[in-house]
RNA sequence: GCCUUCGUAGUUCAAUGGAUAGAACAGGGCUCUUCUAAGGCCUCAAUGUAGGUUCGAUUCCUACCGAAGGCACCA
């Protein structure tokens, strides 16, 4: 029997026994015991209703062990403490759990979204402008989410929704115009938007002409401007390309506002006679304070669809292209108040649609001196930190036992900077601080990666050896043991809540637990004990190289 | 001003309302003739303030203080 079903098994053992006393407890949630002492699981529910039902906790404690009677794949019931209740799993059922964790492929997984189609979408870079660490942040996020999806037997959809018109590229191509550069490269295109933003705030004359030329932009009016955006939107795409390429992320689909844009506008012209919209000062307007929100504006005065028509658009254009059951958002925190007003709109023009879709906010890159801003050029683009972090890398790599030290530099580059990011609650703001980033020590993506290396060295000496690993039940159920057994459990609950970082956390408990051992114990010994020790290493090896694929980090054999 | 989110070692982060608040970095000390020292071991160090709910609060509620984000033609 499978960890999970024992678990499920006391929680509604437990559930039963209550009502048995005649307390209704609701669903009971088994807790991990931070000492492992104490057991696999654990549970304070005497302690909650002992007053309730007249006793003391302990007697409480000890009067549900009793109705409890035995459970299969649990070897000790006891009470502790205060009136705690600990389970202790039966040394078969952790054998048999490790066994799966040394030969299943899909160790980690579970089917709680079988059969359910899910569109993710993230990333969200503008072409014209810097693909920053934001960017990379929400790649790195959004794609660990859509792993932990599929791990949970959902087929998901990677989207990416680009802003290819707006006043951004008509800030950068009017830069590109006045230089007369007529093939761009992505430097030309990045130093054109900063120029263009600080124009644009600046210079009068030239926020009138940056204006003009986005609407011709929109309309598509001139040749040779079409020309000159067509050229430079496929350079930034391109250069997109690079860094999935990099960065492990492949996408399904690729949505535009230059087509969203007309079909939001469609949605919203048609919804002011019916007063979801309004006009106002000229621009078409959702009114949110009818709803206890803030008012957004859809079409300017100019004419122009706002980036709030434009996602009525994707929204729109996204449920049209592929039917799914669920759609989520990936961005940052900045977008939550708006997103609010965009969902309401949502529930009234395609409550379908809206009923489907959540947001799912990520915090944001800054620095210790404040925020980035692209218009203002002090970002640190994803390209210069991954190229700077493959460097440092390098140096390190040169005793390396890895045949291609360039693919390993830049493998630890993109598991420094997604660790960076995923070990800590998706919701909150990273403070963005090179020296630590380009650490590659400690608590950090790098450290998991040469801990996976290590347990391949010795897999493959043990192999050379004609080791055969064998799981040896008499042996003492050590610590490192019974993590490894809760990799599952880990993964449902990351899963559910999107949140990549219990993964990222528990893996640091792993490794961290695995290099105690290694440090302790001589694990290719020729004892009696080998088998059983070269076993574990493959549980342990297995499961980082499983957990690591969730997080979207490269495992290297060798480093 | 209004709304949202957040305050945990010197710093960056953990902790489904539970048992002694965990790591990492930085600081101090030790550790490569033994399976990878990007490692291991020891040590110093924290819940913003004041109340409340609870058997039990870092976690829930209220107030205050502090930080970040948002609030009409950017995305």
């Amino acid at each position: 029997m499978r960890h999970m079903e024992i678990r499920g098994q006391i929680e509604q053992k437990i559930r039963q026994t209550l009502v048995g006393l005649g307390i209704d407890s609701g669903t009971i949630s088994l807790e991990h015991p931070a000492e492992l002492a104490h057991g696999d699981y654990a549970t304070g529910i005497a302690l909650k209703f002992a007053k309730q039902a007249g006793k003391n906790p302990r007697e409480l404690a000890e009067a549900i062990v009793a109705h409890l009677g035995g459970i299969d794949g649990v070897a000790k019931i006891e009470v502790a403490g205060p009136g705690f209740i600990n389970f202790t799993l039966a040394p078969e059922s952790i054998i048999a759990t490790l066994e799966r964790a040394r030969h299943d492929e899909q160790w980690g997984t579970n089917e709680s979204l079988t059969g359910k189609t899910i569109m993710v979408e993230f990333t969200d870079p503008n072409p014209f402008k810097q693909f920053h660490i934001g960017h990379l942040m929400s790649n790195a996020i959004g794609e660990s989410i859509t792993r932990l999806l599929e791990a949970s037997g959902a087929k998901v959809l990677r989207a990416n929704y680009q802003g290819d018109v707006g006043p951004h590229v008509a800030k950068a191509l009017y830069i590109l115009l006045e230089r007369n550069v007529t093939e761009p490269t992505i430097q030309d295109i990045s130093s054109a938007y900063v120029e263009g933003a600080h124009r644009y705030e600046s210079d009068g004359q030239s926020k009138v002409a940056i204006d003009a030329l986005n609407k011709q932009i929109y309309e598509r009016s001139d040749e040779h401007i079409n020309e000159l955006y067509a050229k430079g939107r496929a350079v930034s795409l391109a250069h997109f390309e690079d860094l999935y390429h990099i960065l492990g992320t492949k996408f399904d689909f690729y949505f535009f506002e230059s087509d969203t844009g007309p079909i939001g506008r469609a949605i919203v012209e048609a919804h002011i006679e019916d007063g979801i919209f309004e006009k106002s000062e000229g621009a078409v307007i959702f009114l949110g304070e009818k709803y206890g929100l803030h008012t957004r504006v859809f079409i300017t005065s100019a004419g122009n669809p706002t980036y709030e028509t434009k996602d009525i658009g994707n929204a729109r254009e996204k449920a049209d292209t592929v039917s799914f059951d669920r759609s989520i958002v990936v961005t940052a925190s900045e977008q939550s108040e708006y997103f609010k007003v965009m969902h309401k709109a949502m529930e009234l023009l395609m409550p379908d649609v809206a009923e489907k879709t959540s947001h799912v906010t990520h915090g944001m890159m800054r620095f210790t001196e404040g925020k980035m801003s692209s218009r203002k050029g002090n970002v640190v683009t994803g390209e210069s930190l991954l190229t700077e972090l493959a460097e440092v890398a390098k140096t390190r790599a040169a005793e390396s036992r890895a045949k291609d030290h360039d693919v390993l530099a830049q493998q630890i580059a993109v598991a420094a900077i997604k660790y960076q990011v995923l070990k800590q609650t998706t919701g909150k703001d990273i403070v963005f601080d090179r020296d630590r980033a380009l650490s590659l020590e400690g608590d950090s993506g790098p450290y998991l990666q040469y801990t996976y290396a290590r347990t391949h060295a010795i897999l493959d000496r043990a192999h050379v050896a004609n080791v055969k690993p064998v799981l040896n039940t008499s042996t003492p159920q050590s610590d490192l043991m019974r993590l490894i057994t809760r990799f599952p459990e880990v993964v449902l609950r990351a899963a559910n809540e999107y949140e990549p970082h219990y993964v990222a956390i528990y893996l640091i408990e792993i490794a961290s637990a695995f290099n105690s051992w290694y440090g302790q114990v001589q694990i290719l010994d020729q004892s009696k004990d080998e088998p059983h020790k070269v076993a574990i290493v493959e549980a342990v090896s297995h499961t980082l190289k499983n957990g690591l694929r969730l997080l979207g980090i490269p495992t290297p054999d060798r480093m």
